[in-house]
DNA sequence: AAAAGTAGCAACCGCCAGGTG
DNA sequence: GCACCTGGCGGTTGCTACTTT
């Protein structure tokens, strides 16, 4: 008996997500947080499979996701820690709080991977292409990739303590999350979600509201929220945030995030 | 201006590991 | 120990926007 398939395909939507969609999921997940992602589509009324939500969530709609291009100190990082790791992306991205294994992945494959090309470092070994057989001395520029790509372990492991300390910021604000998730997993805040869905979408005019904007705004309020033992409080600044993630998703301001 | 080529990225697919009954 | 379920991971695909010819 081979394996069931992980969810009922027939019927089911795939491709790009839509605006509705994506409102769908997050209004779910923000409100009654993430049990089991197999019934998160049918309780949020989408016609998506478990996986495909889950996906979205973590690559896309997730509010601690730092959105921009990687930096140059960012790749070099990548490179580094590639090198020890090989292509296993989530442990690669678990190093940088805010990016995803997807988003590593696709910009080792369509940037980094060309940039050693450049440089004469195999992408998969870090090891110059060919310098052995050939004996061809280094340019200035190759040398400081190769001596990138082999610091010791303890001084890669050093970097990666200094990053940790950075990354405190965000396992604060992910912590608050969960804390918000679980406050919310208690039923402890009920609002009306089909109101909230229908007020956001039609509010084409709103004043576009980026993924940083909104993540400040998250953390602050976050922050609050655990400070405060009052109810009335989060349920304000829970509601003030989706608010301002509803105005974001107009997309005509979305598309340019 | 149009066609062809390329780059970037979101999303899907299939496999694997861990948990559960 | 086995069968099954679910979440997670890495590889790959396909679409879109951009660049080059």
């Amino acid at each position: 008996m081979g394996r069931q398939p992980c969810c009922d395909k027939i019927g089911l939507k795939r491709g790009p997500w839509t605006i509705e969609e994506d409102h769908k999921l997050m209004n779910f997940i923000l409100y009654n947080g993430i049990h089991c992602w197999r019934r998160v589509p049918k309780l949020a009324g989408l016609l998506r499979c478990g996986k495909s939500c889950r996906l979205r969530w973590i690559n896309y709609l997730r509010p601690d996701l730092k959105r921009g291009a990687f930096t140059e100190a960012e790749e070099d990082q990548i490179i580094q820690i590639h090198s020890r790791l090989g292509n296993r992306w989530s442990k690669i991205a678990s190093h940088f709080p805010g990016r995803t294994d997807n988003e590593i992945k696709n910009h080792w494959n369509t940037r980094i991977k060309k940039r050693l090309k450049l440089l004469g470092s195999d992408p998969v070994t870090h090891k110059p292409i060919d310098k052995i057989e050939e004996n061809i001395s280094k340019t200035p520029a190759e040398e400081k990739v190769e001596e990138e790509i082999n610091i010791p372990e303890e001084k890669v492991e050093v970097k990666e303590e200094a990053k940790l300390i950075t990354m405190d910021d965000t396992a604060s604000l992910l912590n608050n999350y969960d804390m918000l998730c679980g406050n919310l997993e208690m039923g402890s805040i009920l609002f009306n979600q089909e109101t909230n869905t229908a007020s956001s979408s039609s509010n084409g005019s709103a004043s576009c509201f980026s993924w940083e904007d909104s993540n400040n705004y998250y953390i602050n309020n976050s922050a609050s929220m655990c400070v405060s033992s009052s109810l009335h409080q989060q349920e304000d600044s829970l509601q003030q945030w989706m608010e301002n993630v509803d105005s974001m998703f107009s997309w005509d301001c979305f598309n340019q995030i």
